[in-house]
DNA sequence: TATTGTTATACTCTATAACTATA
DNA sequence: TATAGTTATAGAGTATAACAATA
């Protein structure tokens, strides 16, 4: 059956999870491309714009406009890199740090519903073997 | 770590397998979503365009693109349902099914691949989670 | 009145190409 | 020459609104 095939149920899993996740994001004024930006960019060391684009596989041309949003919205900030200024270092901003803690929270329990049919084994499983799958990226 | 969150997770994994698909559908004339729509065409009893949509979770305006595209390469066929003259029964032509049966075999290859990476078991186990967290729509 | 297919349209997401400034 | 950020632009993919035909 076609709607059995891995591409269409991948697709289908995240619209419906983001369909969880999007309303309970949305009071704290972030979508979920957003708070993968602000949540990538909670680092020891402040990553480059180009840095956290890698690490989310996004094209460098997209995170200007989603640093731009976030910046607008109080919730990072851009500085020139001390040594390299054609770098932009992001930072989170108190107000993102706060942010992304009340969002972290919601996103955990937006997966913990979604995935509330499995056992909590199968659960794992999923996890740990999609991990595998989507291996980290940009170092 | 904000690439290991589920939306993440599942956007990345449907892109990769995506890239494995899509050059192996290529020669066939057809992209991963027309697949779909062939596939979900492939029944015993034929389906209107409304049932078609329904059951890949897209909307009946959507349908009306892909079974265009579709019925423009001669893959499938349009004709008035006999009992209700609003609906449009699909069906696949010869030509269709020929390509629906090559398609098949790139797409459980591709599958496969992808897969790889994992033990057998914790590949089936992925696949039966995942159909239970996207069940079948559309009756 | 409701449903199916259709068309026109608009919106979101994303990438490519070209530019600026730095290195 | 190469890299980082930016801008302008274009292409997918999708949905909403409005309409025609039919029920």
């Amino acid at each position: 059956m076609s709607t059995r095939r891995l591409v269409h149920l991948f697709k289908h899993a995240g619209l419906r999870l983001s369909e969880l996740t999007e309303p309970g994001l949305e009071p704290y004024g972030i979508d979920g491309r957003e708070f993968g930006v602000l949540s990538v960019l909670n680092t020891p060391e402040p990553l480059s714009q180009l840095e956290a684009a890698q690490r989310l596989r996004i094209d460098r041309t997209t995170m200007v406009a989603m640093v731009d949003a976030l910046e607008g919205k109080g919730l990072v900030g851009r500085r020139p890199h001390p040594g390299d200024r054609r770098k932009n270092m992001v930072e989170l901003t108190e107000r993102g740090r706060e942010t992304l803690s009340a969002a972290t929270r919601v996103m955990d329990e937006a997966e913990e519903a979604f995935l509330a049919p499995l056992p909590a084994d199968d659960a794992q499983l999923l996890r740990d073997a999609l991990s595998r799958l989507v291996p980290p990226s940009g170092g």
